[in-house]
DNA sequence: GTCAACCATTTTGTATACAAGAGATCAGCC
DNA sequence: GGCTGATCTCTTGTATACAAAATGGTTGAC
């Protein structure tokens, strides 16, 4: 296979995500140039950026391979990220304008559409476009980018949470009522509701580490 | 110059951080490979990781130049780290053991000892213990990561607060009260207080804002 | 038979040479 | 005289060659 017209580093990182590239795997420098037809230069900026990111652990003199997060590790990210997004809802609540409420509530729409059709792959598109119209409405250019990278970190592992039955519909109908909040301008139910969407408990944690195990 | 015992990234972030490549500066890759002695390529993997933490913004093809943040930009980031350390307290105070009660109880004392001395540059050094203590006693070493990543990035503006009249001896009762809600276990006090505690508000706006003027 | 030390091989880190794109300058045209 | 376009230079991006370090195997001794 040859280079794309994606960069490496987004060659790679696919790699990574559709199990391509095991968890745990040795990432051999110069076979990943040869496969994508490149020299080790760049890869090694490819890696280097993906390290950056988590995605890759870089072991000094020692090579890089895929990070294996083990179940309380994800637990945390998602911990941290429903923070966060909670933290976006509050501010979207008190700070949004005309066109971020217009834009949340195409997005929701859109979720609608695709649970109705029951497009798993689709909702998780659709929720991915609601979940940054919030991040925008938070008015936190910084907040927004934090929320954007965690968010690309967890992509992995959120995807598999939607297979889990029924967690499509109970999504979209936590997703009226955060938007409900962010109108009404209620900003601790905002950071309430977002912050229960996105953690995971209960039921929920179970499903997690039997995603992980497979 | 020569290249030190540190690495290039801390010398070229040391730097950035004592003022000796002006926000806005460009970077130029030779001048830096000369200057430290080194080829370009080390120098571009420096500056990858600077660009990653966002030290410095890279312009595909167009160069490196030091991050300028303007004050909503630093203000933002204020927010966010007020949130995730409020977030970390709040899980010490769920979670702490023996020794992590210890540990914070002691920076605790040296923060003390410095303020007593009237040691601004002490204090800001046991500053920087005491809220690691409390990562630490989070128990979520995700969490504790992205404190610590934030922490070093809002470092410089950190160091500026400090020499605001009064703000160590108020920052010092802060932290008492901080140390007692986690103590006994009351987490939403403490979130509300380290929340108030980073959090740039009031007053404390308007002396960020004519500290970043200079 | 097992353990340890040394050497070879593999792999990362660095330097330098080359290619390609972006910005500046100068010339020609309107 | 101002603007637009082409060329030229300077800088970034990539490839390859070289150096240094780590790992693994082999051999020798106990």
């Amino acid at each position: 296979m040859t280079a794309t017209s994606k960069t490496l580093r987004d060659e790679i990182e696919n790699g990574i995500v559709t199990g391509d590239f095991q968890p745990g795997e040795r990432l051999d420098e110069v076979q990943l140039a040869t496969r994508y037809g490149v020299s080790r230069t760049p890869v090694r900026e490819a890696l280097m950026q993906l390290g950056a990111i988590g995605l890759i652990e870089i072991r000094p003199r020692r090579g890089a391979v895929v990070a294996e997060h083990g179940p309380e590790r994800v637990f945390e990210m998602f911990e941290v990220m429903a923070e966060l997004e909670a933290m976006a809802g509050a501010l979207a609540a008190r700070r949004h304008n005309e066109a971020d409420m217009a834009s949340i509530l195409a997005a929701l729409e859109q979720c609608q559409n695709a649970a109705a059709s029951d497009d798993t792959d689709q909702y998780y598109y659709e929720n991915e476009i609601f979940h940054r119209a919030i991040y925008s409405a938070s008015h936190s250019s910084f907040l927004e980018e934090q929320c954007l990278a965690l968010h690309r970190r967890l992509r992995p592992y959120r995807r598999l949470q939607l297979r889990v039955r029924n967690r499509m519909k109970m999504s979209l109908s936590e997703h009226g009522d955060i938007v409900e909040a962010i109108a009404a301008g209620d900003a601790e139910q905002a950071r309430f509701l977002l912050r229960n969407h996105i953690a995971v408990q209960g039921d929920r944690f179970g499903d997690l580490i039997s995603s992980l195990k497979t």
